[in-house]
DNA sequence: GCGAGAACTTGAACATCGTTCAATTGAACG
DNA sequence: CGTTCAATTGAACGATGTTCAAGTTCTCGC
């Protein structure tokens, strides 16, 4: 029973989901295969590689074409997919942010978002750098996001280790509360802030 | 001739902007001191530690006030003000980026921010939220950019390591243009964008 | 069904990394 | 001069990504 290509993406994705990306570990994940360490070398040419691999699964379907009707809709719902992609993976934006820069999945990412916002109206330099600066902000955020959320439920789990017998208790908006607020309504405000600069920048060429 | 926690730093700076990031070893840094590596750990408890200190070191600064008039002025100030620190040393962005969850002074140069946008008129709790935006964007676009600049000087290396004998000449804007323009005017851009968002937001609130 | 070639795996090693620690040096001070 | 404490040494430990000749296992045409 020989292992495929595919077999490799999966037990990697499996780990990364159980354990985060810092104990993906290229010995550990021959070993949930039941292989040597080695054997991963005849499918990918080197962890990098199977990196990029797990980030283009991650990011797998975000550039379907919206179904939204107005073109403020349709850029938030691809926002919004993108960043429930990122974070429906245990670090899974800092994984698709570290092999971001030589990826094509988030150049076509990207693509969605700038032929949506030249559907909107805007002449098609201004949509590519529109596509770039909607993708930076989404990145920028999921990654900050997932870290923070990631800290906290250590320390959560370290605070509930010191004290024990003590109950999971909702600290109901009290402690430390290093992020304040909701990490969903954070982005969906600076995701407004965009799509009302952009909507600004439609008005001003429509009115010259 | 003994060592003081400053000097350290200042050899792991020196390292950075030469070699970049990847080839800041504790190895290469103890014998570029002209030091065993152990010695280093007598200054800074991990290597964690020590890139967090590099990162404030990079930092210091962006976070004072900011002189423009204007509030929109003064938001792009402090924006430009940020991503230059980023960019001075090589892979800034990455480090900075890598230690950015648990850091102090990126959090006090989104404080800057946050001020900055309620002296515009926004209520504190929608400042924070543009606090956030501001930095997210930035710190995603030059992340972005900076890998990119670096890609495309190591695809310029080889490529003149392949043909020798010819001049490092300008393409002119041909070539592969994977950044399609100039950086600034992208992030120039994307930054403007936000700026006008909070500009809209500023208005609907007047009228409401 | 069988033999050959391709696809895949093993086992062991290499170089490098961050980190630890008892033993040793260096310098400052009474 | 001797003591005290800051600083460094030297050597090791465990772990990582990666390589490669030698094996094994599959596939497919004859």
């Amino acid at each position: 029973m020989q292992l495929r290509r595919g077999d490799v993406l999966d037990g990697a994705m499996a780990i990364l989901d159980e354990y985060g990306l810092g104990d993906l570990t290229m010995r550990k994940l021959a070993s949930s295969l039941g292989v040597q360490p080695g054997a991963l070398y005849w499918h990918f040419p080197n962890k990098q590689t199977l990196l990029g691999a797990m980030a283009d699964r991650i990011l797998d379907g975000v550039d379907e074409p919206p179904t939204s009707e107005t073109w403020d809709e349709a850029i938030a719902e691809l926002a919004h997919r993108f960043r429930a992609a990122l974070l429906a993976h245990r670090d899974g934006a800092e994984l698709v942010a570290s092999s971001y820069a030589s990826r094509l999945t988030t150049s076509r990412a990207r693509d969605a978002f700038v032929t949506t916002a030249e559907r909107a109206g805007l002449p098609r330099a201004y949509a590519e750098l529109t596509g770039y600066a909607l993708l930076h902000y989404v990145l920028g955020h999921t990654v900050d996001e997932q870290s923070r959320t990631q800290l906290a439920e250590l320390g959560a789990l370290t605070r509930a280790a010191l004290t024990p017998g003590v109950a999971t208790e909702q600290p109901a908006e009290t402690d430390d509360d290093l992020l304040d607020g909701d990490p969903a309504v954070r982005f969906e405000f600076g995701l407004r802030l965009l799509v009302d600069g952009i909507r600004a920048r439609l008005e001003t060429r429509a009115t010259s």
